[in-house]
DNA sequence: CCCTCTGATAGCTCTGGCGTATCATGGCTT
DNA sequence: AAGCCATGATACGCCAGAGCTATCAGAGGG
């Protein structure tokens, strides 16, 4: 049995007449007589009576047109489905972000992505810049949100913008009624930094930050995730250096500076595997890429 | 696009493997490329990729398979419920009743049919004989329960047993207490009736008893249905001749007495369309011979 | 009694689905 | 590095079968 048959006994079906159904169906009248016979052989029951005067449902006919048109409706929806999947209008989105990022612009990419394409799923999944390479490669998600530098093969990292980096201080800190701050000034300070292996551009930018300062730190503590370092500048046990997109983490306890002297930045950036992504991913690169200011 | 794209496919994304794909469907793998390719074309969307080391679904061709899989299945099930309704197994059933039937045989039959063929809906319309004859000519019905004569062009009225007619009396009748009641002994009674036209056959079943013990009626109503002629007994207005099923039809004021003398019977028939039946009625005609005794 | 309408049948054509043979390509082995 | 073996794709011929035209058979209706 095939679609055709189905078809054909549909159209007989609703014209109760086999000339007019093959007209619709643009074929001629033999035929369509023909593969309505095969049908009803395959099926092995009659589905119509035939007496002279038009046509008429049996009773096996009549559930059997409720079934077929089912199965027509299913075979248009495939198609339809397969091509909303394609044009990335419907599907599954699995986005990986690390924890900083979840402050800065990564909702505001969310919330667009859904009043746009309502029909997609997303799934989140809070993992490190490098778990999110090992997870972009292994295909458990689609997109993730880093900060640079990181790199894996077959994978596009693409910096959307840079930010600059702030202070945070314990909110009864001396320096935190300066309007800016001078790293210089930290010299003394107990610094909170985060683990280049899990946040290497954060760690760069503090590197470098005390670096030109001449400041050696003493680091108080190594953390993996900016907001916790954050909750340990609260509970004074030291300073630490946050990109500025994380002054929304307003923490009882912290307050941030931004830094005088010469600019340091991190990195912002989505990766994604270069090859067999899901259709739904340009979508959202392309929605990521607008929402960000050249 | 045909069922064949739909099943060729399914065997690829389950093998994921042209050349065993196309053993499973007992054709040689050069064809099954070409309806494969043949349905991408025509579906406009990549559903697998071919990367040298076996095939892989594309976000499309996941969405794709889960509806091909409920699209053959649908299919498959028109065809089982063409088959099972052809067999009676699963259907439609409308059946009518004369109100007199109702305190007979016909509920245990339709409770017997209900446990034999749990998927057959029935629907019951109480009408009277000759307006089933009308429904069942009009295929509003498609059996009817009924008592003879009563006949019409195309239908079969079939016999299932005769039964006889008894007396109703007010409790508080002077012939109450007697075990049987001689008719001629209600030469002076008030009588309730059953219309000709409604009821034809315990109509003539009464008219012969008063005519066979020489007794001239008083007609004191002529009602349309058996327990409407119970309910004005119980009121006193009169005494009915009704079929002996209706005893189980306990009514207060009311009590039933065998007659002495010749017995008289009602029958009480199954009607059905000669022709153009659906495939249930056989089952719930047999099924009604059988239970009542020969 | 003929005409007209119905769906079925006969016989032909030709499309297209399938087969065999072969190609192109990439990974693996040696 | 070269050859081998696997993959899926391509080439091409064959023939089943889907469709066509012409015609038949039977039931109403005028």
């Amino acid at each position: 049995m095939e679609l055709r048959h189905l078809r054909y006994f549909v159209a007989v079906a609703e014209e109760l007449h086999f000339r007019r159904a093959a007209e619709r169906l643009n074929i001629s009248q033999p035929p369509l007589s023909q593969q309505i016979q095969t049908l009803e052989a395959e099926v092995g029951v009659q589905l119509l009576l035939r007496d002279r005067r038009g046509v008429e449902l049996t009773a096996a006919g009549k559930a059997f047109l409720a079934e077929a048109r089912h199965t027509l409706g299913a075979a248009d929806h495939a198609v339809a489905t397969a091509r909303r999947v394609a044009h990335g209008e419907l599907g599954d989105l699995s986005v990986g972000f690390v924890g900083s990022t979840m402050y800065g612009r990564v909702p505001e990419f969310l919330r667009a992505f859904r009043e746009e394409r309502s029909e997609v799923g997303i799934r989140l999944r809070e993992l490190t810049s490098s778990e999110q390479m090992d997870a972009l490669q292994a295909r458990q998600i689609d997109i993730g949100f880093l900060r640079p530098p990181v790199a894996a093969a077959g994978i596009t990292v693409e910096t959307l913008f840079e930010e600059p980096i702030v202070v945070a201080l314990p909110a009864d800190h001396p320096l935190a009624g300066s309007p800016r701050v001078d790293v210089r000034r930290l010299r003394e300070e107990a610094i909170v930094t985060l683990s280049p292996q899990d946040a290497p551009g954060i760690a760069a930018a503090t590197d470098n930050l005390l670096a030109a300062a001449g400041v050696v730190p003493h680091v108080a503590q190594i953390v993996t995730e900016v907001p916790t370092a954050i909750g340990l500048v609260a509970s004074g046990l030291g300073v630490a250096f946050v990109p500025e997109s994380l002054m929304t983490l307003n923490r009882t306890g912290v307050v941030y500076r931004p830094l005088a002297g010469r600019r340091q930045t991190v990195r912002f950036a989505v990766a994604y595997r270069t090859r067999d992504q899901p259709p739904v991913v340009s979508a959202f690169l392309e929605l990521a890429r607008a929402a960000v200011p050249t």
